[in-house]
DNA sequence: CTTGCAAAATACCCGTTGGTATGGTTTCTA
DNA sequence: TAGAAACCATACCAACGGGTATTTTGCAAG
């Protein structure tokens, strides 16, 4: 009976975890907005429960804090940018080839998590300090592996930079700031951006053609 | 004696409108020290005055809220960059040249003006709309005058681009990013990075080497 | 020394907002 | 269907901070 008992809470236990996740994703979406639009500090969260239909102990039944609310917001955009970086760096390609694709990648985690970079980039200061610092270890993780990729370009004789750790924060910074002109709505499609930045860093490389 | 009372009130005025010029330029320099570790909403004015010694009504003497003194922050890095992009375009090189110029000088006001330039970026939700908007223009001009530069460029011959809006921005992110990973003490001074900063934008414009 | 004025300090106001105690309501168990 | 437990809304609090009214100080002129 304990057996079963167990096995009957932890089905209805996943359900109700499916339930609280949604509740939880739902709130991030609202506040993620609303954070992007008017600035954190600027954003009640009573304002975030209008727009959701509910009220602020609704919030705090599933987020101890609103520091925690952009601490989850925060860590989207990083992780994005992170599985990009892991994509590239397994495929089983020549340093050229994985440079394109981090590029590609990497520029569209950006984009396609605009808010939350934005957000990240902005409110850094209102994290908490344990939060700012696991999420600090994730940005230089991200570089270190960047600047490996280029050394072992240049090692290859694909690539010809002078220093890689300047190159790859300056690749870095070119896509991290995307998420300041890109609109959806514009000229580009997102993969047709992809493919003219990637070109570009392989430029700045200075992958021959 | 209505024109002697009128020279000796000039002259005591001009020394007055110095007074006070010092007055405001301490006050935006602390503030810019709080805003940027601390951000600007969770700064108090009463933190800037403590810094300086002074109280709250001293900085109200001189600036009519704490959104003009924002304001006044915000102004000085875009206004550092686009001195440098005129200081480029006035030159009589080519246009290789002018955007060799272009960076070294865009990267020294960046990291010249880290502080403004990253209260700007992140805290431009905080201004009034109006200063928001001034701002703005600033900013489209800045990259309406870095396509053109590139796009003579290309015709000229000299750069190999297939988009220069797309270029433009990257270089204007590459660049205005740079706030986030510099350090004064870091290992390469502003000359040498500008250096190595200006070779990597020009490689990007596929200025043959 | 006195007078007058500007500028800064003290003390204060009040709206805002993150966070919480309590009470009703729904939902799932037995 | 009774009952309990999770959940959410109403109502509330207390602290904080931008901005201001009033008092004090310091300085220059007569």
């Amino acid at each position: 009976m304990a057996l079963s008992d167990r096995s009957e809470m932890a089905e209805f236990a996943t359900i109700r975890d499916e339930v609280t996740a949604l509740k939880r994703e739902r709130t991030v979406e609202a506040a993620a907005q609303l954070f992007y639009d008017r600035g954190y500090e600027k954003t009640t969260l009573e304002a975030v429960a209008e727009t959701m239909g509910v009220t602020k102990p609704f919030i705090y039944n599933h987020f101890k804090s609103k520091a925690e609310l952009l601490a989850d917001i925060c860590t989207r955009g990083v992780s994005a940018s992170l599985v990009a970086m892991e994509a590239a760096l397994a495929a089983d390609v020549t340093p050229t080839e994985k440079l394109r694709m981090l590029s590609r990648g990497f520029l569209t985690a950006v984009l396609s998590n605009q808010r939350y970079i934005a957000i990240l980039t902005r409110e850094e200061k209102s994290l908490e300090p344990a939060d700012f610092e696991r999420l600090s270890v994730l940005r230089r993780d991200f570089d270190r592996k960047l600047v490996a990729l280029l050394q072992s370009g240049a090692d290859a004789g694909e690539f010809h930079l002078n220093d890689p750790y300047v190159a790859a924060l300056s690749i870095g910074g070119l896509v991290s700031w995307a998420y300041v002109w890109y609109r959806p709505e514009g000229r580009l499609s997102l993969e047709a951006l992809a493919e003219e930045v990637s070109s570009l860093i392989l430029a700045m490389a200075g992958v021959r053609p």
